[in-house]
DNA sequence: CGGCGCGGTGAGAGCGCTCTCGCGTAGCGC
DNA sequence: GCGCTACGCGAGAGCGCTCTCACCGCGCCG
């Protein structure tokens, strides 16, 4: 734990390179407006001195901080502790590294929490949000739509106000879904079950619609309502065979569910995919390709969501001025999913 | 996206209060100094403008940013996919938010990006930073003492250096291994083996050394080194009994790797823990306990290592003044482990 | 040959805050 | 009743940067 040594300004940097504050200032923006000659010699000034803009003066007067918030409200320990928003994380980070930009990351931790986050992202300390907010009941997009600073939500959010403005990033849930159960219907399976994910947000909601687009009709002691947990699966799978002991196929609106669901498939005595199929959801390679059988599921490309919702941001920020004419602001994507194949259906 | 709307000043707050702008800036801070009438006078003004502090003119003379730079270098997927990190990370945040300090988020990918993590940490933006640095070769702890700037260590950094005033926090890796292996051994096991981790974590090393602490002198063969990843203990696993078919026991160094063994064992027709007892590390709950037989383990305490980990660097920035004669820089952490027993052994 | 335009540069005014000083007022002792 | 301390408050000077604007010298046109 050393102390930070003083560091050098644009007054020494001038100083040494024989011009003035301005001109350094130039050079280290870009250069543009400035002769080769006094650029490379402002450049070496800053080498021999290891100048560093001091980014709080900088912001002080641009009133940009290169700096994206990413909240992600998390009141369930779950959804933090697993891969997928990890891996979303990662593909953020790289989008925002690509850009300059630093991510600034805001847990919160129960409702008090909230105004903590509104208050800083009112406080204007970051460019732009991005944010995951998982459950319909959600203060949280209020809070910011309130706060009057860009966002971009990760997954849609599952909002009753009647705002149109709302950019988000999604995977096709619905779409994918509906691929899912065409398939396990395809395989010549007609007692498809589905084990839901926590309703309460719109992914496990969307991909319940998925499979009642094809099942229209489907007999109601088909659907088990779980929770995205490996023990939600296996809850689910017991309830399921209780009440339908015949069911032929089962799609799980996760990979971990799934992995629940297959187990206590075996203990009762059942072959996958012989007696039973099962698809699962999220592609999470851990997960899917260690089950026994290896794991059909819908593949989502969730670093690209995380990447995505980066450059909707910044591009919303627009940076680098309006110059082509992309003022338009950004709209959501919804990702396309794909089914990946292996031993479970 | 709305665009962010112009903010109150210090100035305004004054205005509005009657009072100058020192006073309300010290009401901001504390309001030491002022007299009830005016703090409450000046608190009121600042909600009916709903003033927020700008930060970047603060820090601009303060040269504090109350932010703390969390850096992971993570060549691989891997580790930041599994739920360790997620657990430390949210340690962490809850400790910097309780000091009201931000946490910025900073992932490495690959070689190049080092340089961009030292410069950032070199050009002050943040008042610390701490760091995953997993692996022995990693040139980042070098990089970082070089920024000179406040840094704790997440885990053990495997060193080459002499520096002795690295700060880390880090389980005790060493006892909880021999704590596992004496269980064992206690069961009646004697052709107990171990599967490592990557030798390149000091985690890993410290466990291996642990292990042998007890075993002074186990058959070579009984040693498998792997990867921390659940393909890893399988193939391990194999090797163990392709050895040493009279394996009793395995200690795994954790428990993604425990779980693949079990799966190995179970398929070679083994009963656990009758025929091989297994031990894993770390207690990873969803995994630990979702196992078949649900898997005996040490257990570290992540995210209190990560608590930890933020309330070192923030007690070495000594916020708050040096009053209480806490000067003495803050030393390195071992957290004990505990064994907890489940199915497996 | 005078004026005009233009690219390149520097001077200077802040951005919003903190913090040091110094002044005024109140409270204390003698 | 006077001086002294202590406390509360305001004035003002920056923190390090960006950005506007004016200036200067040059080449060019009329």
């Amino acid at each position: 734990m050393t102390d930070t040594a003083p560091r050098p300004t644009l007054e020494a940097v001038a100083a040494r390179a024989g011009v003035s504050r301005a001109t350094v200032s130039r050079v280290v923006n870009g250069g543009d407006g400035v002769r080769d000659i006094l650029v490379e010699r402002v450049r070496k000034a800053v080498d021999e001195l290891g100048y560093v803009p001091n980014q709080a003066a900088r912001s002080l007067v641009t009133r940009r901080h290169d700096a994206v918030a990413v909240v992600v409200a998390e009141p369930e320990t779950r959804v933090f502790a697993d891969p997928f928003f990890a891996l979303q994380l990662r593909g953020i980070s790289k989008e925002l590294t690509a850009h300059d930009n630093q991510l600034v990351l805001l847990l919160t931790e129960g409702r008090d929490d909230h105004a903590r986050v509104g208050r800083y992202l009112a406080g204007g300390h970051v460019d732009g949000a991005l944010v995951f907010s998982l459950h319909l009941d959600d203060p949280l997009p209020e809070l910011i739509q309130r706060a009057g600073i860009p966002t971009v939500f990760g997954g849609r959010p599952g909002w009753s106000g009647d705002r149109r403005e709302v950019v988000y990033v999604d995977s096709d849930n619905r779409g994918g879904a509906r691929d899912a159960v065409r398939h396990l219907a395809g395989l010549g399976r007609n007692r498809i079950a589905h084990i839901t994910g926590a309703l309460d947000q719109t992914s496990a909601a969307d991909r319940l619609d998925g499979y009642r687009d094809v099942m229209v009709d489907a007999d109601p002691r088909l659907i088990a309502e779980a929770d995205f947990t490996p023990a939600g699966g296996e809850r689910a799978m017991r309830e399921l065979l209780d009440r339908c002991p015949d069911v032929d196929a089962v799609f799980a609106a996760n990979d971990l569910m799934a992995s629940g669901a297959l187990r206590v498939l075996r203990e009762s005595g059942r072959r996958v995919p012989g007696d039973v199929a099962v698809i699962g959801f999220d592609d999470m390679r851990p997960v899917a390709e260690q089950t026994d059988p290896p794991l059909t599921t819908v593949r989502q490309d969730i670093e690209e969501m995380g990447r995505l919702m980066a450059r909707l941001l910044l591009r919303g920020l627009d940076r680098t001025a309006p110059q082509e004419g992309v003022g338009a602001p950004p709209s959501s994507v919804v990702l396309p999913t794909t089914l990946v194949r292996r031993g479970s259906a």
